[in-house]
DNA sequence: TGCACTTTGGCAACACTGTTGTTTAAGTAG
DNA sequence: CTACTTAAACAACAGTGTTGCCAAAGTGCA
């Protein structure tokens, strides 16, 4: 690819494209591998590379020093694998969660482990300066002792372009519409920033915690409702990051009327439920939409979260599952389980929104990405 | 990639893969640019590749006979570009499209030009046996005089695998369940066959007929309602073939009894509204439908096809179209189209099942993929 | 008609990729 | 201690796109 002059359309690939693909994957499987570890032969063996050139790309990473040698495995009759490992102090990225309310902080090191933690209080419709200034403060005081830091994520509600990193009208706060999130913050941080939707953010997270490939939808059921979608194993955001708009569903043709100024969206019937203390029906209800998206797309598994889906995870578990499982036309059976993470999820996933892309594991455009 | 040891996992690249990727590109390129042709250096521009690998990748592409010169551009003051074509006779496929009571087959070139086409009546009841002796006939009728054919596509309504080849339960014909269409026609023809759904063929027929990259939606009502999904640019079958089960979504949680066993199926409603006679009905509730995914995948286009659309498609066109626009949350509108290609579109498709792979267009594993 | 200039595209040398063939390292088994 | 097995590195290699340079083929103006 030639840097200097933007081509359009499907990228032609030359050699340091090659190199940094392969690079990518195998830093993905050391990744996946997290505390086991993997030797070369085995990411020979995943990737269809050939012994010599994943020996030869671990040389390079080695020098770089993302990877280290961790011990070996038992012999099996011969000389004994190498065990490797990503090097987890090689690099750190910040997770910057962005709620009506508050603010999560993160910093995460390679491996995915988070090694620092910050709450605070926020007020989003405090304006984009005092909103700033205290995203600012947080990450300075994370990233105060560390180096190395590749970047920091952003993930809040409501729309917006994540290759711009422009916000559009986030609900409840219109003073954001139009507003540089990325360009602002990339300027007061002297450091790279990408910005996300959050629930876009949260699945990016649950992805990255699975083997790469499949297919799953996240629902996250809180003061709103939202989807994330995993096809073929990366984050689709659609063409204008608008994707996982799942709240908005129509579900009953002459339902109750929504915010939205339609009848009968899935958001609309679920919070109503909720508010009636019906956690079962609402239950039900997200699993018909969720047993729509799962036949439309032919979904592996569905994780659910959210504060509201918190509050009773077994009985939404239980009420999703059984509405996929009677419509089930499909010969395979599709889980439903709660989404592990808890209230870290989105600003782990914000983090992620930097990592990915060293892993080959996003489809974000990412500044830093220059070599 | 080793071709003997086959791996699991993300593959990784080595340099007959990346040599493979640019020139499937770039054939790409040429395709689309049909009639007008393109030159070197708009390749060069559209892939990023610099002009010298262009050049290089077009002397191997005119040596094995699949691109020739044809004449130049106007001149903008030096040495004219000259223009590159593909060769459309250099190769063909055959597309056979079975249905329930008949049989559409075309014989297509490499530009996806049909050349040759065979309407024939056909039991899908009859026993597969009586069905492949027809499809061989045709097959053979149409590929007589012609040689470099490169393979034969074959879609057929109904849940199959399109990996294996192996069909499952198709509607009203439990007989074919299990059946290896793929590997029982390859034997029969002795030629590379692919097999995928009707829906599925239709929509990559209509996705190559668009330059690359975007995402739309196909929806097919006819004696059933279906839909096919092109999501950046290539199509979704999602992960077991099944991705497009559109028809059997959810309106109306105490609608009307579907075949399916469910209640108020969107297929159900609107095969309701067209029996009644009301097509401004059925049009508004397939709209609510693809509004619903419009929203959930972040799509750019609805195209609208089948034999029901086919016999009033303004009155299709505008009611969805009034829907999506109604519910537009986004501040792009989606177009609603009628799906040009008639009665050919899944015949042409199917065709294109094995041209595709040839221009990077098909995540479909190919056999004749070998190099 | 001739000359300067512009643009396209090929030729040659090159850097660098993963691959193949071979050797060394480091174990087990008898 | 010897024979065998397995892992990983070394060396030579084929082949990719890139770079630098030059020939080809036009336009435009004196």
């Amino acid at each position: 690819m030639n840097p200097i002059a933007p081509h359009t359309g499907t990228p032609g690939v030359n050699l340091p494209a090659l190199r940094g693909h392969n690079a990518a994957l195998v830093l993905d499987l050391l990744r996946g591998s997290g505390e086991e570890g993997i030797s070369r032969l085995e990411i020979a063996e995943r990737t269809g590379l050939t012994p010599q050139a994943v020996s030869k790309i671990v040389s390079r990473l080695r020098e770089e020093g993302l990877v280290v040698e961790a011990g070996r495995r038992a012999s099996t009759g011969g000389k004994p694998r190498t065990v490797l490992r990503l090097a987890p102090g090689a690099g750190h990225a910040v997770g910057v969660q962005l709620d009506r309310d508050a603010l999560v902080a993160v910093l995460m090191d390679l491996s995915g482990a988070v090694v620092a933690e910050r709450h605070a209080p926020l007020d989003l419709g405090a304006g984009s300066d005092a909103v700033l200034s205290v995203v600012a403060r947080e990450v300075a005081a994370l990233t105060a002792v560390r180096e190395s830091v590749l970047g920091v994520g952003v993930a809040l509600p409501g729309p917006l372009d994540h290759r711009s990193g422009v916000l559009r009208q986030v609900t409840g706060f219109p003073e954001w519409d139009g507003f540089p999130l990325r360009d602002a913050l990339a300027e007061r941080l002297a450091a790279p920033v990408v910005v996300d939707k959050d629930t876009n953010a949260a699945t990016l997270g649950l992805a990255l915690a699975r083997p790469s490939g499949g297919s799953f939808a996240y629902l996250h059921l809180g003061t709103g409702l939202g989807a994330g979608l995993v096809l073929g194993g990366s984050l689709y955001r659609g063409d204008h990051t608008g994707a996982g708009e799942f709240g908005h569903q129509v579900l009953q043709l002459d339902g109750v009327r929504c915010s939205c100024g339609n009848r009968g969206c899935i958001e609309a019937l679920c919070l109503a439920a909720v508010a009636a203390g019906d956690l079962e029906s609402a239950a039900r209800m997200l699993g018909e939409g969720a047993a729509n998206l799962v036949g439309l797309l032919d979904i592996d598994l569905v994780l659910l979260g959210g504060r509201t889906v918190e509050r009773a995870p077994e009985i939404f578990v239980r009420g999703v599952s059984g509405v996929i499982g009677g419509r089930a036309r499909s010969a395979v059976e599709v889980p439903v389980r709660r989404a592990e993470g808890g209230g870290r999820l989105v600003a782990e996933g914000a983090a992620q929104l930097v990592l990915a892309p060293l892993f080959g594991r996003a489809n974000v455009a990412f500044p830093a990405n220059r070599n």
